[in-house]
DNA sequence: ATTAGTGTCATAGCTGAATAATACACTATG
DNA sequence: CATAGTGTATTATTCAGCTATGACACTAAT
C-alpha cells in the first residue's frame, strides 16, 4: 500500500488533518503519482482504524486544495497536473526549513549550530 | 515581560500545551532563570487572552514535569536546579533535530539536502 | 485586622472532533 | 438487470478543550 500506516496519530491534532498531511507526503514521495487512485474512503478508514467520515473529511480538504479530484462512483484521484505536485513539494520543503529555523531560534539555537548537529548525524550515518 | 506573547495560538493544538511549550522555551533561553517567578495565573491569562483555568492547567503540567514549583499564596517559580534546565535544553534540541530529520525523510529530503538549504540561508543572512 | 494578590477548586455551558449507524445516488461489471 | 463498490449525506452520541463565574484558603504588606 502506498500510504504509510505504521505510526499512530498525534492525539493533540485533528486526525483528519493528519490524514491530509499523510496523503500529501505520499504524493510528494511519488508513492501516489498524478492520476493514481487513492484508497477508497472505507478502505483507508479500516487501514487507519478511524471512522469513514473522518477520511471523507480529509479527502474533501485535499480536493478543496486542488490536489485531488473525485469521480462519483469511482473514487478519489491525484491531480493530473505535475506542476501542482511540484509546487506542493517546494512549498512543503520551504515550510519545513522555515519552521525548523524558527523553532531553533526560540531555544537559542543558531542556524550554524543546527548545521553542525546535522553534519555530525550525517557523518555517523556514513560510518 | 519574559514571555513572548506576539503570535497567536495554533487552533489545532490545545492551548494549555502551547503555553507549556512557551514557558519551556523561555526557560531555555534564560528569559526565565532558576528561581524566577512566573507571571501569576491571572496575569498571564490576561496577557494571552485566555481563561485563567487554561493557564492553571499549563502550570500544573509544568510542575508535574518538575520544571516549576508552587508556593501557595506566592506564585509559581522556575526550578532552582540548573541541571534540570540544562537537561530540558538538551532534550528539546535533540527532539527538534530528530523531528526535522524524520519529517524531511517523509518528503524525500535527505540530511544532505537539508544541510545545503540551511547553508544557503546562513550565507544569505551573512550578506 | 484588613486588604490585595496568590493558587486552587467546582459548576455549568459551548464547541469542534470523532464515532456509530444508516441511507441514497452513481458507476462499472457480469 | 442485479450486484458490488464508489462518494455523499444525515442524525445522534460521546468526549476533550475552553470559557465563564464564583468561591475559598494562603501569604505578604499595610
Amino acid at each position: 500500500m502506498t500510504l504509510i500506516l505504521s505510526d499512530r496519530f498525534d492525539e493533540n491534532r485533528p486526525i483528519y488533518l493528519q490524514i491530509v498531511e499523510k496523503v500529501k507526503r505520499a504524493i510528494i514521495r511519488g508513492d501516489l503519482k498524478p492520476g493514481d487512485r487513492l484508497p477508497s474512503v472505507r478502505e483507508l478508514a479500516i487501514m487507519l482504524r478511524v471512522n469513514p467520515n473522518t477520511v471523507q473529511r480529509a479527502y474533501q480538504e485535499l480536493e478543496r486544495e486542488g490536489l485531488t479530484f473525485t469521480r462519483r462512483g469511482q473514487g478519489n484521484f491525484v491531480t493530473q497536473d505535475p506542476a501542482v505536485v511540484e509546487e506542493l513539494r517546494e512549498k512543503m520543503r520551504r515550510e519545513l526549513v522555515r519552521r525548523v529555523i524558527q523553532e531553533a531560534s526560540e531555544i537559542n539555537m543558531s542556524v550554524d549550530e543546527l548545521i553542525k548537529t546535522l553534519e555530525e548525524i550525517r557523518n555517523e550515518q556514513a560510518s
